[in-house]
RNA sequence: GCCCGGGUGGCGGAAUUGGUAGACGCUGUGGACUUAAAAUCCAUUGCCCGUGAGGGCGUGCGGGUUCAAGUCCCGCCCCGGGCACCA
């Protein structure tokens, strides 16, 4: 049954066929069916309280159009949908009302779960995830458990961000120029024991797995220059007057072992003490306070200006016995390669910078091949390759041979080794925060923890580290036991507020009843220590750990969860990830490219290793698509008198008035929009970012209203290619919308029956049939190639002709229909049904085009003289050159043209130009 | 500073990868229908010259290759995004 309204009423439509597609389960992923699968992924939202965003729309509306059209080319398609449900907003929210978070968290999946639908999308909602739920949770902890034995999880003193004002620690992303987020109040680096994850030790296989990945170019670069890899080799240096202390440093350029003229220690190096003389100790002990209490945005924004201070001490160069100065300077990174430095002022740019200021010695060691060549001497700093001088046996020397004979030489001696260093750093994996995943482990004494190594059988065991994770607490030594699988999953107790407790711990600090617990070694069981200390069994005392997972957790591994997403066993079935495995297509923000897709990579290529499951990357193709923009703004700059200025204003913005100016206002002059009142002045234009405090937004919901899913699908698509961002324009929606209502009446009637000019003959007019053919194979290429904006305006074209058509095939019709539906399901589903067809139109298969219905009779050949376009020629198929030459100089145009003129050459492509070229 | 993208009408964009630049749509203009509005339909809409047929210019700028360049090569400019002392 169709809707049986008689106008386009899309308010009635959508919702009729949204509820029918619910009730039969249409896209329901069917676990091994004989069809081959595709999993379609767009990355899950975080269900905010706002709502659905434009974003969202349109980043939802590309893969659900490439499943409709997959399930149509026979797929069994897997397009499912989950909550990332943890999350800093939700928890500031339960603050602020006191509401408990899992109440919020539920309420906004509602509101985003509808939001959804009403755009049609084609989801498989019996698959739905969330992050919080305990089921799911259970998982991600024990995935946690998972690297907490294979050593990939350990403690560690780290700075975080903390904001005094908040009184609390907040995540990188919440920190922006060194200001919160929220509040705009400063924030300060501070050390807290936090868990980590050991990525780096996953730096090669994350780098080596980018070869098998269909990733656009620009993310896999941002991805490689992110792990950062670089290969060089360690040096040691020893030290002078002190016998037993070697300096190592990591250098890339151990061809400019030469050149080095100074050593640099970072401040926080262990040997600093040790190297700084009695004379020099104040000096340095005054450069380290400093230096320790500069934030991190000091030392790198501000600190292009470097500094730093003698030490005293003497490294002794390994190549030449020579005696160098060691320096302290906070240019040097703790945290890169050894800490400490050779300098080789000659060749690179930061140490010339540093020897300039404190009149270190420059040296130059490589001589620059091509200006060299030129007479010329290379000038310093020079960073290439080049041929080494001053370089003792190895002068003369190319620098590729150099570093590999110096570095073979020092490893001879045992004074060096080749050496691989990573920009990537261990992942910070702990918040101070209440509404996350609690970590899946008892902190207990070392005595105790022994015991529970010691014994043979308990299921304590499974997880145990090869060596105990543990720290240090006013003296005591406590280490982490994992909790047992048969407890998972460990969850959040009630609190009563959501307070952070100002000492930079989680709210979880304050709940006494659940942290200190009573465990039993043999069954891993716990109660709280609260109650009495139970008399049988084997019990110890333990606590909790008060940090929770951050946000990414969840998100690791939820795509593998849809495939199997109810199962109490098992993470994944082995049967259903061999049948699904990972998503052949994944889509979303390019902003993820470093956080989420590369820790998600990390945590499944450790599955893969373990062997849970089968594939070695999670994501083998990924697309990004662009960001709407708000509505182009135009803003007129007064200065401080009040007088209209042009744009750019070149410097400090902050003097001048903004006044924005309708489009009306404003018009384009040359390059430039200018002020119609004051055409000397030119205006500002230019589209931001969508976002509440612009006052830019524009919600879905609203389109969806005042034009329906369909349209709002079609426009959001037609708006240009899907990896562009773009500006928003309300005023366009106005075309599909135009279009969907023209199809509705080429389909129905006045009165509502079918159209008359519906023939139930085959198609008679080639020429409409040609088109449709074609238009079949544009739009089926385009949607593999995921190129929606032209197939919607391929749809267009066709329709334009149908319209023109006094009378065409049915068939030509339900073609168009199937063709639109993964755009317009509604109005295709409602239509199809008008004309009679059953079932849904999601079970038809995909219409083919038949190329013999696409050949030409004759041919358009494009006639140039000079390369410019003179006329057309109607040829026959496959004509012959002289037979086109004749027919293009017999044209007028063409003889006018070549007056005066004798032709020098002619060329022809036969079917498609002919180009005289006359002098 | 370095690394990625990208510059095509008033606007969003298209162009089978070297072969008619501006498809499709929005906006604007003129018209039809209507008491009116909405909706719909027709025409027109890159710039300049010309009543017209037609001609010239034109894909950020400058050069080059080619019969032919939005597309390829060299050198710049501008915009967007990412990274930022990584030795």
């Amino acid at each position: 049954m169709s809707t049986g309204a008689k106008d386009y009423d899309f308010a009635k439509i959508e919702p009729y066929w949204q509820r029918y597609w619910v009730e039969r389960k249409t896209f329901r992923a069917e676990d091994f069916s004989e069809k081959p699968k595709y999993y379609v992924l767009s990355m899950y939202p975080y269900p905010s309280g706002n709502g659905l965003h434009m974003g969202h729309a349109i980043n939802y509306t590309a893969p659900d159009i490439l499943a409709r059209y997959k399930k149509a080319r026979g797929f069994n398609i897997l397009q499912p949908m989950g909550w990332d449900a943890f999350g800093l907003p939700t928890e500031q929210y339960a603050i602020q009302t006191g509401t408990h978070p899992r109440i919020v968290t539920q309420r906004n999946v509602e509101t985003f779960r509808s939001e959804l639908q009403k755009l049609g999308f084609a989801i498989d909602w019996d698959r739905e995830v969330n992050t919080t739920d305990p089921d799911y949770v259970k998982w991600t902890q024990w995935i946690f458990l998972q690297l907490f034995k294979r050593g990939l999880a350990y403690v560690d003193d780290k700075p975080v961000w903390w904001c005094p004002a908040l009184g609390t620690v907040l995540a990188n992303e919440e920190v922006i120029d060194g200001k919160s987020e929220r509040g705009n109040h400063p924030v300060e680096r501070r050390k807290l024991r936090q868990w980590v994850l050991r990525i780096t030790a996953y730096a090669e296989k994350l780098l080596r797995g980018h070869q098998r990945l269909d990733w656009p170019r620009s993310s896999l670069k941002l991805q490689r220059n992110w792990i950062g890899k670089s290969t060089g080799a360690e040096v040691t240096f020893r030290l002078l007057g002190l016998p037993g202390e070697e300096l190592r440093v990591y250098t890339t350029r151990p061809d400019t072992l030469f050149g080095a003229t100074y050593m640099v220690l970072s401040p926080e190096h262990p040997l600093v003490d040790n190297v700084t003389t009695e004379e020099h100790r104040q000096a340095v002990e005054n450069y380290r306070r400093v230096a320790s209490r500069k934030s991190d945005l000091e030392r790198t924004d501000l600190a292009k200006d470097k500094s730093g201070v003698f030490s005293g001490g003497y490294a002794i160069n390994p190549v030449n016995e020579e005696r160098i100065p060691v320096w302290i300077a906070d240019y040097v990174l703790m945290s890169y390669g050894t800490g400490a430095i050779m300098a080789v002022p000659g060749h690179d740019e930061r140490d010339f910078e540093f020897a300039g200021k404190y009149d270190l010695p420059i040296r130059k060691v490589i001589e620059n091949d091509e200006t060299a060549a030129g007479g010329l001497s290379t000038e310093l700093p020079y960073m290439g390759d080049g041929t080494m001088v001053n370089s003792g046996d190895y002068t003369g020397l190319r620098s590729g041979e150099g570093k590999a004979k110096i570095v073979a030489d020092l490893a001879n001696r045992q004074m060096g080794s080749p050496s691989v260093q990573y920009k990537l750093r261990d992942w910070l994996f702990s918040r101070q925060r209440y509404w996350g995943e609690p970590f899946p482990v008892t902190w207990v004494s070392l005595e105790d923890y022994q015991k529970v190594r010691a014994s043979e059988h308990n299921p304590l065991q499974e997880f145990l580290p090869e060596n105990p994770v543990s720290y240090e607490e006013n003296g005591r030594v406590l280490c982490a036991l994992p909790v047992a699988e048969s407890q998972l999953p460990l969850e959040l107790p009630e609190v009563e507020s959501y307070q952070p407790i100002g000492t930079g711990e989680s709210p979880l600090a304050g709940v006494d009843h659940w942290l200190q617990v009573w465990l039993n070694v043999d069954t891993g069981e716990t109660v709280p220590k609260s109650e009495n200390p139970p008399t049988e069994g084997n019990w110890i005392p333990g606590s909790r750990e008060t940090n929770t997972m951050p946000q990414w957790a969840g998100s690791c591994w939820y795509y593998l969860r849809y495939c199997d997403p109810h199962n109490p066993e098992a993470l994944i079935d082995p049967e259903l990830d061999r049948y699904w495995g990972v998503p052949d297509f994944y889509i979303g923000g390019s902003e993820h490219v470093t956080l989420h897709l590369l820790y998600a990579r990390f945590w499944h290529r450790v599955l893969y290793d373990a062997g849970i499951v089968s594939h070695p990357e999670p994501f083998p193709k990924l697309l990004h698509q662009g960001i709407i923009l708000g509505e182009m703004e135009f803003t007129l700059f007064l200065n401080p008198e009040g007088n209209p200025v042009s744009a750019p204003l070149g410097g400090r913005e902050e003097d001048f008035q903004r006044r924005q100016l309708r489009a009306d206002e404003v018009e384009k002059s040359g390059d430039n929009w200018v002020w119609k009142e004051n055409p000397e002045i030119i205006v500002e234009g230019r589209s931001h970012k969508m976002s509440k405090s612009r006052g830019n937004v524009v919600n879905p919901d609203l389109l969806i209203r005042n034009y329906g899913a369909d349209a709002t699908r079609m426009f959001l698509m037609f708006l240009g290619p899907i990896e562009d961002s773009k500006p928003w324009n309300t005023q366009g929606i106005e075309g599909v919308a135009r279009f969907l209502r023209r199809l509705w009446r080429e389909v129905v009637g006045k009165d509502g029956s079918i159209n008359r000019k519906l023939t139930d003959a085959p198609e008679q007019n080639e020429d409409l049939e040609k088109l449709l053919h074609h238009t079949i194979r544009k739009v089926t290429r385009d949607n593999e190639r995921l190129h929606l904006n032209t197939v919607v305006s391929q749809l267009m074209i066709l329709l334009n002709r149908m319209q023109k058509t006094p009378s065409y095939s049915r068939e030509t019709a339900k073609t168009f229909l199937q063709l639109l539906n993964p755009f317009a399901p509604h109005i295709s589903e409602e239509l199809w049904k008008r004309l009679g067809e059953a079932p849904s139109i999601n079970d038809a298969p995909w219409p083919a085009f038949d190329p013999a219905k696409l050949v030409r009779r004759k041919d358009t050949v494009v006639v140039q003289v000079n390369g410019k376009v003179r006329g057309e020629l109607r040829l026959p198929k496959g004509a012959a050159r002289e037979d086109a030459q004749n027919a293009a100089q017999a044209l007028p145009r063409v003889q006018a043209n070549l007056q005066g003129k004798s032709i020098a050459k002619i060329i022809f492509v036969p079917g498609r130009i002919l180009n005289i070229v006359a002098r």
